[in-house]
Parts: C-alpha cells; sequence; structure tokens
DNA sequence: CTTCCAAAAAATGAATGCAAAATATCAGGC
DNA sequence: GCCTGATATTTTGCATTCATTTTTTGGAAG
C-alpha cells in the first residue's frame, strides 16, 4: 500500500501502537526523555507525534507540563460507544445501498464461524469475528472518511479491555448471537434504515453489557 | 473558556482559521518560511501544528515535499457529507433522550426566526438560522467526543462554499424547510429512530442540491 | 515528626543549526 | 528553438541548544 514514508509516520504508528498496547499506565506521564532513548530518535519528531496524538486523543498536553496518557472516565467510554454506534448505523445504512454479493458473503461466512465459535464457547475465535464482521460492515460502507474517523474512535478506546469481563456474561453472548443474526438479516434484506437502528442498539447493548461487568 | 494557554495551542487556532478561510489555494503548498514569518514564530511549533493540521485532514504531508491544503474532490465531499449525516442523525437519535424543554424551545424559536428569513429571502439570516439549528442539536446530544468528531469534519468541508450556488435553488430551499418542519416535529415527539433517519436523507439531499448546482 | 520554604535538578517549549532531499537555474547538445 | 543534464539554491527533516517552568530535594522552623 503505502511505502513507508518517513521516519515520522513510522514513529507515530510506533508510538501510537506502544501506547494503545497499555505500555503506559492510565494516566501515567508520557516520558519524553525516555521515548526519544526507546525509539533512537531526538526530542523534536517525538513531541511533533505526541501533538497529533493529543489531537487524536490518546493521549492529553498539559501546558509546560507534559502529556498524559488520557484516562477514560465511565462517561467518555459511554460517549465513545454512542459515537461507534452512530458510525457503525452509518455503515451498515450504507453497505446496504452498495454492498456487493460477494462482500455480504463474505460477511455471512464469518458470522457461521462465529456461531460455531459461540457454541463451542471459543471466546478467543468468536471475538475475533465478532470483531471482523464490524470491520467488514464498516469497509462494506465504502467510506474512506468513515473508516479513518471509526478507526481513530476504535484506537482510542482500544486501551480499555472488556473482553474477559464480557466473556463471562453468557446470556450477553447468547443475546449478542442473536442481534447479529437480525444484522445479517436486514443486511441481506437491503434494509438500510433497519439496519442502522439494529446497529446503533447493538452497540448500546453492548456498553450496558460492559458497564455491567465492570462496575 | 480556556486562558490561551501555550504558544502551540494559539498558533493551531491561527493557520487553522487561516487555511478553513481559504488564504491558500486548493491544493497549493504551505509555505512554512512565510508562514514562520506572517505568524512570528520558528519553524519548530510551525511544523508541530503541521502535523496536527494533517492529521485533522486539512492538509496533506508529502515525505520531503512539505505540507499541501488538501484537495476535496467530488468523493471527498460525498464521503464527508454522508459522515455528517451519521453524526447529525446520531445527535438527532441522542438529542430526543435527553434534550430539555429549554432547549427544544430554543430550536424552535430559531426555527421560526428561519421561516421568516425564508418568506423574505433574507439567505444570509436563513443559512445562519440553519448551520445555528443544526448546532444546536449536536449540542443537544449532550456527547462532547460527538461534538469533537462533527466540529473536525465541519471544519474540512468549511473551505468550500456552496451557499451562494444553493441560495438561487429556490425549490431546494422550501423543500429545505420542510424538511426542518419534519425534523422540529420528531425532535418534538422525542421519536429517536425517526428523526435519525429525516437528519440523515437531510444531508444526502442537502448534499444532492450541491452537487447539482455545482456540476 | 510534620510543614514550609529555598535552591538544585529535571523537564518542557521554542529557536537555531546542519545534513539530505527536492526544486529551480542554466549551460550544452540536438 | 527545445530538450537534456549538471550545478546551485531552496526547502525539508531532524538534532542540538537555550531559556523558562516545573518538580524535586534539602534543611530549618514550629
Amino acid at each position: 500500500m503505502k511505502p513507508a514514508t518517513s521516519l515520522h509516520e513510522g514513529l507515530l504508528v510506533a508510538l501510537r501502537d506502544f501506547i494503545v498496547e497499555g505500555n503506559l499506565a492510565d494516566g501515567a506521564r508520557v516520558p519524553e526523555r525516555a521515548l526519544c532513548e526507546r525509539f533512537n530518535i531526538s526530542r523534536t519528531p517525538l513531541r511533533e507525534a505526541l501533538k497529533v496524538l493529543a489531537a487524536e486523543g490518546l493521549i492529553e498536553l498539559l501546558p509546560n507540563r507534559g502529556a498524559r496518557v488520557r484516562e477514560l472516565s465511565p462517561e467518555d467510554i459511554r460517549e465513545l460507544f454512542d459515537v461507534m454506534g452512530g458510525l457503525e448505523a452509518l455503515a451498515g445504512r450504507l453497505a446496504c445501498e452498495r454492498i456487493s454479493e460477494a462482500e455480504f458473503a463474505e460477511i455471512e461466512r464469518i458470522h457461521h464461524d462465529m456461531y460455531r465459535f459461540y457454541l463451542r464457547r471459543d471466546m478467543h475465535g468468536y471475538f475475533h469475528c465478532n470483531q471482523a464482521i464490524h470491520q467488514l460492515i464498516v469497509a462494506a460502507a465504502g467510506n474512506a472518511t468513515l473508516a479513518a474517523t471509526y478507526a481513530g474512535l476504535a484506537g482510542r478506546i482500544r486501551r480499555v479491555r472488556y473482553s474477559a469481563n464480557l466473556a463471562k456474561d453468557r446470556d450477553r453472548l447468547g443475546e449478542a448471537m442473536r442481534e447479529h443474526e437480525a444484522i445479517l438479516d436486514a443486511l441481506r434484506r437491503r434494509a438500510g434504515p433497519e439496519l442502522s437502528d439494529i446497529l446503533f442498539l447493538h452497540l448500546r447493548n453492548k456498553l450496558k453489557a460492559a458497564q455491567a461487568s465492570t462496575g
């Protein structure tokens, strides 16, 4: 795809991953000097990258007091889920307008895989398929701006780990499977507005389950 | 509100406005040196600001070839309208859940103002009210993440001027008024999913009108 | 022992300097 | 007259440096 442009670009990706993967504690200072040594660069490109990450909402920059890993309050998480729900709702609507049979077949195939993982209680496989389906719907929308916006929000929330807790809730898992059935059905019928609704509520329920399990 | 923290923050706002207001031609190089003199700063903070603006999608950074004002293709504009439509749809849904009577009354008041401007064919007043209503719906959603995301996309598209062309289309204006009536009605009834739909289609129609008048 | 204040140390924000890459300029050949 | 290629200029990207602010440390007073 991209020929790995500049040092800056690579650094930005590396630094983003470094933070998203949780190498820094929530609310912790982002040590410029240590990161400079870690990535073998000087402070100038590092600080440029930090400014970008701050714009993305991953960290926050306090004047004269450096960067901190942004802590996500329950309210922040609620907001993020709703916005992602809105974007997925949009993705579903757009997907209904333009998805190809091949793309739909691919989603359906993964859905069936997911169902098998669900029956076997293979959580790793289940979540992998789940994520893949949502990703494919966004991709099927054929809107790069949407995909980029969605990816940005997804990156912010990736620091928070729900999987372990969510996986324990068997009721929620069954409910989620039924919701996914409905998603597939609406997509099959190319029922845009309906799918839009289902997807938003699906995200709402996901949030509710996460809230119930974590606090 | 904010006490204008660092030089960087102020510069970022100034530079963003400078570009959004169209001081640089579409696709034009962003001259670092000239801007340094323009804002009386050195290249370091300017380059940091450029990185952020690139992350926001307002400019694009070509490796070793500097920054260029990002040109919006018709496809880009279509994408932006759809995503903003999706976000407004979300805003409408959330607004139905939590809007106060006072907030609704304010929107209704501006709606009536807009209707008067419409009757008088006062385009400036009409567009001002129109923008205010959409802004208030987003605000009434009570979701800062949504508001920030929406503002980011709105900034990208602000460079493109449709108003002049749109204003000439009297049919579209009447149609838009009717759509706004429907928006108010759905909001009054707190009919979230319905409002969601209306808002998305409203944006779609806006795009269609813009496309019809410009190309 | 705790609290408060001052000085030292470290970190941040911005400017300058320098090597590499890109663009522009110009001479020579067709 | 126009195209090609080498050189000069400009510009970009990053490192280094400097001033300012913050944080830490040490010690004295209560």
